[in-house]
DNA sequence: TTGTAGGCGTTATCAT
DNA sequence: ATGATAACGCCTACAA
């Protein structure tokens, strides 16, 4: 049809004022009288001009509206953790005054060069949040900070002058550790979150160099409490995963556990599965607790006995972080706390 | 610290290059001589330029690298849904060759004014993927279009013109209660997802207009062999929905139905709980399929019998319909085909 | 291989 | 309340 979409420019001519005032009109900064308003914007609808090209308006106020979610990882198996989902939910609510949309950047192992340098180098932020900064973070970090991109960073080690939204995992876990010492149980284990990307399965040994922050304070809170449990490392946060694991812990009767500590809820879950797997009653046999305080999809009757962090006002604060970073004014880091949840999943030793 | 960034033009001037030689460096459109990129390269490192600014390239080149995906509802719980995550993959992968970012869009009845509307015009989108089109999107639909910003439908009524992406509901279904059928059970019922945008749980009676098409169609399929099954929809497609559903058709012993039709794995998933908790065995005592032939965390041993559908595949097609319409060809429709997957949820009546 | 010139579509500033 | 003007930072013909 039309060769070329209209611009304001074309507007501005056909409703004959200038562009300047067209300009105003849609962007409504200054007062503009209703009979010229009204003049352009008949203009625009006989043009078929829907308002400002975003490309042009971003380069000129030097904001794109877009604020960039590194992730690790496939988007797919990103949101299966239901601890991201509400992460990621907070972070839409947070930014939501900047009427801004939320870019998925993946900072994935493979295509190391081609793919995602590109997005991080390319794609036009405002500014960034970082999830679950890992090792393999620190580069897109570095790009980030290249580009003088504000970035915060959730659950992460960030290096100095980043703010970042933390959590106290150790303490968190610790007091859970606490809760069923108190129950008189000694045989414990853990069911450990990943201990690196590789993602390995299996128990952690003592020299085991854990770079996964979470997985390493949720450990360290554990051992405060016992000191000489074991902890097996799933490869992933999920149901199977903690099955997998039960059953190991489960498999020697004369050694099983009689409290098994996961360190998040989908694992705990498994355990669960595990263990009424092994002819286990739970807590009657075998107490599980979890860590996140999600609502486990399929669960019930059980409600676990679990560490509740609020996961989306993780999100949220990022995203005040970063509208704060914006505006100029400089973002605090924040550390949040869990709570302890009672369910049904504990009993006495 | 710096009052303002490094541009090319000021790399272009400390190396001693024109403007348009330092932009070559960069984009690698034309070849340079290697002593000359080296002095460019140096430049921008001592001014600390780190490549074009994303918004001014934008403008130039009139694409910005970005894919809008339009989603209904919170990220968390369109996430929650695995053909939704397994799709989101597959639009990852489809556009990957654009080297674009995907920028989440959410189509939510909420601030349907103001925000809403503010990122689906604002948005420097070179094209969207509308996700599970219904009746709300059409807005959604009409805006993108109006800004002539190419659009693929995924499953939904897309109106002429615009390319979809489907999947054939109807006849799988069919072909599951076929299956069904033919081993010869007579009184079954349907788990339905949601009928409408408001997600009333309940028995779907034939007056009932449904403006979900994935349910509409599901149902009709299963209806073409059982004509006076009883349907009842879920409020969303969780376990937890299957569960309470199930529970309603497992209610009394007198009329309860010998095979169960789910219109989602996790709804099945649910209903077996359910069956479970009612004293039933799977398959022997009651049948129960599913739809989609994802991986329900959590299920084993169980294995559904369900109508696997290829839902990367489907992300992976609107993909690549977007990079044909940006590349000036013309996307085809296209219409994907389930394929029965036997599991260990049905027997003979 | 390198340089020159013009414009992509807006909007901020300043003047009227 | 409106208009003229000048960037925003880059890229690409085209000329040299």
């Amino acid at each position: 049809m039309s060769t070329r979409r209209a611009t304001i420019a074309d507007v501005a001519r056909t409703a004959g004022v200038a562009p300047s005032t067209a300009s105003v009109v849609f962007s409504g900064k200054t007062a503009v009288s209703d009979a010229t308003r009204q003049r352009v914007l008949d203009a625009a609808a006989a043009l078929g001009y829907t308002g400002p090209d975003p490309r042009a308006a971003s380069l000129r106020r030097g904001r794109s509206g877009i604020v960039g979610v590194v992730v690790q990882g496939p988007l797919g198996t990103v949101f299966l953790d239901p601890v991201t989902r509400l992460m990621m939910d907070g972070i839409a609510d947070g930014v939501a005054g900047l009427g801004a949309g939320l870019l998925l950047l993946r900072d994935d192992v493979r295509d190391h060069d081609a793919a995602r340098e590109h997005a991080l180098t390319t794609a036009p932020l405002d500014a960034a949040v970082l999830v679950g900064c890992n090792p393999r973070m620190r580069d897109s970090l570095a790009t980030l900070r290249g580009r003088g991109i504000p970035v915060v960073v959730i659950e992460g080690d960030a290096g100095e002058g980043v703010p970042r939204i933390d959590l106290d995992n150790r303490e968190a876990q610790q007091q859970m550790a606490r809760h069923v010492r108190s129950l008189g149980h000694h045989r414990v284990a853990m069911v450990a979150l990943p201990r690196d990307a590789a993602r390995e399965r299996g128990w952690l040994v003592p020299g085991d160099t854990i770079t996964v922050d979470v997985t390493r304070d949720r450990l360290a809170g554990m051992r405060e409490e016992f000191p000489d449990a074991g902890a097996f490392a799933a490869a992933a946060s999920s149901i199977d995963e903690g099955l997998i694991a039960g059953r190991v812990l489960f498999a020697d009767p004369a050694t099983r556990p009689t409290a098994v500590l996961a360190q998040s809820d989908l694992l705990a879950a498994g355990v669960i599965r595990a263990a009424e797997e092994a002819g286990l009653r739970v807590p009657h046999d075998v107490s599980v607790t979890g860590f996140d305080g999600v609502n486990v999809d399929g669960l019930a009757p059980y409600e676990l006995t679990t560490m509740a962090q609020p996961a989306a006002d993780k999100g949220r604060a990022a995203g005040h972080a970063v509208v704060a970073m914006l505006e100029g004014r400089d973002a605090a880091s924040f550390r949040f706390t869990c709570t302890f949840h009672p369910g049904n999943t504990t009993a006495p030793a």
